[in-house]
DNA sequence: TATGAATGAGACTTCATTCAT
DNA sequence: AATGAATGAAGTCTCATTCAT
């Protein structure tokens, strides 16, 4: 329980999370991720306590790192139009950039593994994004609409979009972008 | 003779929609299922061939079922606006009077019980939407945006307010509804 | 348990012979056996009690024809070895006309299925063959050996080849019978 | 680390055999088998993949073994009719010795768990006794009769009377073993 | 009597977890 | 710490038998 190879546990989310994005988390047997990360099946008893441990862990890891690249490329001193843009474009990039990320997060939260710390730490990840639409409203950039439902207006689009792109159901996201960005900032702006 | 009681697959798709809603696909046992659907294990074999056929109709029950009560009630004079916000709310209507039937087809999706042929079937109930889509897109009313994108954009976003709204972290839907019809409607409409 | 259709435990025993021919008395479940003989499961459980009296009615039967078989056609005022080779060929003649019936009692013996009794009645219908040896010891015509000895002798090798030539290991019976024959007698005549 | 314990296999075999011989092949049941090995349910399924698997690996091992023992003890400068005899005792010994691998090898022929490959795998074993017998016509010993009949007449004898012999329907196979090769020698030698 | 749907004990098999090395 | 063989509870599925019609 004291991980001595912190490499070893990035190798089993990584393996966890490329089995879970093919056959759900239902799907992940532990001695599968064992062979898939390169390690023994008791080894990862070593870095996690049990199976509910190992997707919690990985849970909070896959919410803190979306969490950074959401917050990664914005210029602080451009004018608000153009920061919000430039966070939905972050989002965007990391849904697309972390398709099996996005598809073990969404399926974490209704699974009999879940633990209600987890998610409400995931959730509270939520507040500095919803501080931004704030901040819009008050600027009068948008819409007077209650800023947690434009949240889960944009967070669903986007997925959806990404996920039907991954499908093949629609074309490649880079193609489609702008047109889902007209849409979004239409929605949205005042 | 007893007559083949076809109420039987009805209570087991219920009863499994239940669970799955509580769950997940992970989480639906053979026997719990057998037994909260008032029959016996060996029942639930003589209707299934197994695990994966019965999630397999019921899949395919339930897309229909949505498909049907999408399409259920519109005014087929009224003009194109109206028609298609009636689609719009029959959608939210249905994602929010069946959150189970909605977990469960995304689930379904990337579990490791997925049938191709299942999900062929499933998509194919979308083109009658697409086709609202284009039939707007032709009247003028709409943005000339590839129709899937349109679909995905709407599905994504309806599901998700819906999603945060049963979880609490959203006011109920009827409460948000109006608001949620308007960024739709700006975002679509030319 | 009264059968009234006397027809119905023919078909049965039939299709049984021809199921545990191919899959072994392990192999016979009562569903199949059911629609293989044209009747319902239940109908079954009317004209036998439970898969053991099936098995054990049909060990009966089929030995009682065996012995008709043996003992049908040999000329009863012939000289001694004559109607001894007559009786040999009688029961090659048997072996090999029925060769799912041979199965069905070699198997019924180490089955879990096998009934003291049934045993006990069937190893009775040997001693008359015993009687034909020991005759034949006494005239002088045959080795002065274990009659039961001689006939285990006999029974085996004939077994063995019938089934290897139904196998295919070994040319049609009748191709290869006088050989047989040949050996037979050169190993048991005096 | 633990290693692989081959040993288990083998003990496996053998709980087998004894389960196997009591109850037949329809009797084995994992769980007992497990029990009887002295391991838990789950180490079977190290070793062999399923039940079939099992029983095929098994079949091998034992169509294997005989063949050794049949093998075994011959004086290999000692003339042919010498050499033919020790063979018979040879294979005697096996059918008497291991009656239970006799009956496993006979059951799983024309069992619900029989493979195709391992049958032929087994039948192949038989060819060096073919080129036994063939030798011996060569040499002027036996009868040139085909060597594939001589051989079943042989099988099939000994394993009838060694059956019996342990029934209790004949004395100790050591008491009349001289008679049945006296029967067999006249059977097959010119 | 005949039917075949229904039953449920019990079989086969999997897989999260432990443990000897 | 690392390994992977071993464990056995728990899951899926079968099939002899019963039962309502």
């Amino acid at each position: 329980m004291r991980p001595r190879d912190e490499n070893k546990v990035t190798k089993a989310f990584e393996a966890a999370l490329q089995i879970i994005g093919q056959k759900g988390i239902a799907g992940l047997k532990m001695q599968e991720l064992a062979r898939a990360s390169g390690m023994a099946t008791g080894t990862l008893y070593i870095y996690f306590k049990d199976k509910n441990d190992l997707l919690h862990q990985m849970y909070l890891h896959y919410v803190g790192q979306m969490h950074r690249i959401i917050w990664g490329e914005v210029t602080h001193q451009a004018d608000y139009p153009l920061r919000f843009r430039q966070k939905w474009y972050n989002y965007v990039r990391f849904v697309q950039q972390f398709p099996a990320e996005m598809i073990f997060m969404e399926q974490y939260h209704r699974s009999p593994y879940v633990s209600e710390t987890a998610v409400h730490q995931g959730d509270s990840l939520l507040q500095p994004l919803i501080d931004v639409i704030e901040e819009g409203q008050q600027l009068g950039y948008l819409q007077t609409i209650p800023a947690h439902l434009i949240l889960a207006y944009l967070c669903g689009s986007v997925q959806e979009i990404v996920a039907w792109s991954e499908d093949g159901s629609l074309p490649p996201v880079t193609d489609i972008l702008h047109w889902a960005w007209e849409m979004t900032w239409r929605a949205v702006s005042k």
